[in-house]
DNA sequence: GTGGTCTAGACCACC
DNA sequence: GTGGTCTAGACCACG
């Protein structure tokens, strides 16, 4: 694990070993953060160098990550300034609630999936819960 | 979603949009269906080219999946007669159950974290399930 | 035969009509390799495209090889920079000196059961290798 | 590992771990014996029942193995009598002697390839084999 | 450029 | 019928 507080409002959490590649998480962690709006429009993200340094991977992995969320339209760079959240989603046709919804109906889904498959009924998943 | 009764006592369901590879899926079902005792030691497993026909996929998909699980000694196959569930795991030095707490914190800590990312607590979470 | 000298400390060499499956005939002489010293951990192997040119064969054939050795820990793979020779085997009980032993003593036996049952004599059999 | 003295001649030592055939280790221990003269045309084999006994293996092994044997020529059954060893050799276009000669040939290059690669050279191999 | 995944299809070995 | 091996080729993920 790989922890690190950024500029502000976003902490990431990296896990190396998991296979899920790094520059996924990132852009998850991002998402996440936008849906549950601890960053907001307008919100700067850490710098590149700056988030290389504080979670020692390489500069290219966050590179790619931030690419991709402006190529979505979920960023924006100015050059000179920094990296930040859009006002706007384009091509949006749900709503940030909706989307956060979907989201955590998706992992829902995976995780009772999961448990069921490791032999878990619902009242033990909310014991464990509980107990969490 | 793609689901697929086989032989017996263990039932595949893919996500294919999902990212995470198919034959890690199909490994992981297997793994779980063995920790949650649903497989146990010497149970056939469905044959490679039937269980490609039932989640419509390809034979060396699920060849891969079976083929890294003998390698890992959790099955042993018998050309010409079929795929089984190994009696003994030498290396082991936990036992099922042991391994099956482990995986179960694991996917749960995973859970919580990405809910909690997407800004739920605890309250909301078990509210949630339920409701599932 | 088939030989292909790599990138370093290797040399692969292919006999594809002994009935050996040939991504077989890679592991050992990988393995070998290892414990002879001739590949230490860290060392990079050819890429799975050179060595397919080289050998003549499919990639996907040595990228079963390499999958195999992966599985049991012996390469790691980095996507986009190659494949390594791991610098720790976690469940090693014997060390590379004893299982180099062993697998000298496996080789001899097998080797000295089939010249004697084509009914050679250990005098004979020295008097072969000196003459080799 | 697993010994059977048959009728005569010959005794099979199988050796179920390596990965070869069975059947395939029957045929070289027979056409071996044959190189080297232990068995001669006309000497009879063990019936496949009694050599099943013994070896603890399944008949239809034995039967394969018998079967490509009698393909080739190497072999004639009479039924009611038994298995023999040929009179002639059919195609043969090299003397029992040539064969021979490549045969310990190839398990002579085999056997320096792979101690070579586990970085023996001839003399410790010559002293491991006075050793013997 | 690296390796990973998946498909399609051929041929072989074993029971 | 079973699984195993190998090829060919497409597309993806990562640096």
């Amino acid at each position: 694990m790989n922890d690190a507080k950024a500029d502000s409002n976003i902490t990431f959490s990296l896990e190396t070993t998991s296979g899920t590649p790094i520059y996924r998480q990132i852009i998850q962690q991002i998402e996440y953060a936008i849906l549950s709006e601890r960053l907001k429009p307008g919100d700067r993200l850490p710098t590149i160098r700056a988030l290389a340094v504080d979670l020692k991977i390489n500069p290219n992995t966050i590179a790619k990550a931030y690419g991709e969320l402006e190529i979505r339209g979920v960023l924006t760079t100015q050059v000179g300034s920094g990296t930040f959240i859009s006002n706007k989603k384009p091509e949006a046709r749900e709503s940030i609630e909706d989307i956060r919804h979907r989201k955590i109906q998706e992992v829902l889904g995976r995780f009772m999936q999961e448990l069921e498959d490791l032999g878990l009924g619902k009242n033990e998943i909310l014991s464990l819960i509980r107990k969490f």
